[in-house]
DNA sequence: TTGTATGCGTTATCAC
DNA sequence: GTGATAACGCATACAA
């Protein structure tokens, strides 16, 4: 490894200061043409870098962000992701990722342990502010210790969470609206003729699930008759979807008209559930999905589901966790509003 | 913000010199265990964590890997990362990734230009190794600026690649065993009666591509016949199977036996553009894929596909680059073997 | 065993 | 406009 040349080897390269070799480097007016063009051909012909190091030692700013996340390899996460790196790298902030594993098929036993372990790095990185995406933050009741840690973190560096608002939590939250999907989606079943309508997929106890299912239970109400027995809960995955599917199957005398699930992944998961019962979506039962994921209009059928703006949501949260690393004022926050993309998934008209 | 404890505060709230806290803080066997106690308790009181900043200005180490991938949402790059950071983490080191966007739905134009941009910033970031997952590397030229910047950045850190060799590169690779998955599949169509065998998906001029459809027309040309006509390339994403196949059905007098399709997303956009011709896989058309994507069993029909143990190649890959980052000599590589996975996309013998 | 002093690469404060 | 120099937080060689 080639030794990475500094600022002083600059300096006497150019028969200048280092001061003035710093000028240079972060524009400033105070440095005669003629030295600032001569420091810069060698800055060029050396290909130096300032370190980001250096520079934060003294500026106690790293340009860098942490993004925590349950599982990255959950498409909501990956896209969420995606654009936060996105939306980052165009204001010149690097992102740190921590896949903490706290959801999904590598499930980790103590999640909150490790979470907790996650802001003891994060914290030594010295990172300028930190995005939590899901994970123990997402239950309804998170545990204490997990709460005091993320406070004592909140306290260091600013922590902006993408998610459900946290009972006394110091942090900052960027919401999403879980129910107007709910109630377009309930909607859209019920005008299509469907009466008896379940739920599948979401984990027991964590906030989008809750909250979806009680939206669900108050929708459902207004028009028809909630029925508790037809929720089937899991988790967020496709094979969550299968069994929820094939749980209900086996247990329920008669098929319900209609199924709203609690993201794409979970509805295809069901499709081949059905399948695999010479079951058939949209002609047997109608699933529609709270959560678009990518690709969910190539699947068979293609699936009616919300546009949560996920994109969006990533742009968002950077944008907000800027703000309170610049300690410039939040404006309220421009919630986007869910939208319902109808496909094939509810068929058509039923009776 | 509350402004963050030194190792200085620690020393004087222990009556001891910063050296004593430093050692304590590295486990440095000379210090009576009185002190030692003192000073942990004092730690563990106020919570005090090390700067790796400072650290890394001394150690020039920084316990820090950047991972740059040309799109984290394309599910093949996703469980790379996720591997990544798994396998990263359980030897202390951060991931710090870098989304290029040469790839996928938003794809950027000048993707050299970028890729070599984001080589700027992880030199200044000092990280201790660099994994470059696809972009520009993968092309079967890539760009002689490209390949000049990378050659620099190999200087300064060590780089390992994970993808096919690059000529006259001095960065490591970890090479996937393409071929042997292709003799699979394609013997397992012939075996199931099919002759007239296509091949959609994957980009021209991308390497894992054209050495695909290399080893498929070796293949193919051993048993039967290659036809050039049957091949049609396009991107690697879902998007793309479905115009891939579109445009076989369209030009196609008639459709081919089997399609050998370059990873599980084409194969489901090519299953959609097949229903939406009222055509089905596997009755009227045989499909298998060259590259198992998760959920790939749970799709209609499930997808016969090959397990590239991308899981395995992530582990890999980390330990492979920490032998790099520190100057450990390199066994050759157990290259992981190929697997066939049959499930339902290519059916049951034909004729 | 312990403390002092120096340096890591950079910026900022101060003289000049 | 320019150049010393201190400071950032830590590790370490050296002294004691």
């Amino acid at each position: 490894m080639k030794k990475t040349i500094t600022i002083k080897e600059i300096a006497k390269k150019s028969n200048v200061s280092v001061s003035t070799v710093s000028r240079v480097l972060n524009n400033h007016p105070s440095v005669s043409p003629a030295k600032r063009a001569k420091v810069q051909a060698i800055i060029e012909k050396e290909g130096f870098q300032p370190s980001m190091l250096a520079r934060g030692m003294v500026s106690n700013k790293t340009k860098t962000i942490a993004v925590v996340v349950s599982d990255v390899a959950n498409p909501y996460f990956t896209s969420l992701v995606s654009e936060i790196e996105l939306a980052s790298s165009e204001e010149q902030y690097s992102l740190l990722l921590f896949n903490t594993m706290t959801a999904g098929r590598q499930k980790k036993a103590d999640s909150s342990f490790i979470e907790r372990d996650t802001f003891h790095t994060i914290l030594e990185k010295k990172v300028d502010g930190v995005i939590i995406l899901g994970g123990e933050i997402d239950r309804d009741t998170p545990q204490p210790e997990y709460l005091a840690a993320l406070e004592q973190l909140n306290e260091q560096v600013p922590v902006l969470i993408v998610g459900q608002k946290q009972e006394h939590s110091s942090c900052s939250f960027l919401e999403r609206d879980l129910q107007k999907g709910i109630f377009l989606s309930v909607q859209h079943l019920l005008a299509l003729g469907n009466r008896r309508i379940g739920f599948i997929g979401g984990e027991k106890g964590v906030k989008i699930t809750t909250q979806r299912v009680e939206a669900f239970k108050e929708a459902l109400s207004l028009y028809s008759r909630f029925d508790p027995s037809l929720i089937y809960l899991s988790d967020f995955y496709t094979e969550d979807g299968y069994q929820s599917m094939t749980a209900m199957i086996q247990e329920q005398e008669t098929l319900p008209d209609a199924l709203l699930a609690i993201n794409d992944s979970v509805a295809i998961g069901a499709f081949r559930a059905l399948a695999d019962h010479g079951l058939n979506c949209p002609k047997d039962i109608a699933i529609a999905s709270c959560d678009s994921f990518p690709n969910g209009d190539y699947q068979i059928p293609r699936i009616t589901t919300i546009n949560q703006h996920n994109q969006f949501l990533g742009k968002l949260a950077v944008k907000r966790l800027l703000k309170l690393i610049n300690e410039e004022p939040l404006e309220t926050i421009e919630l986007h509003s869910p939208d319902l993309i109808i496909r094939e998934s509810c068929g058509i008209e039923r009776k």
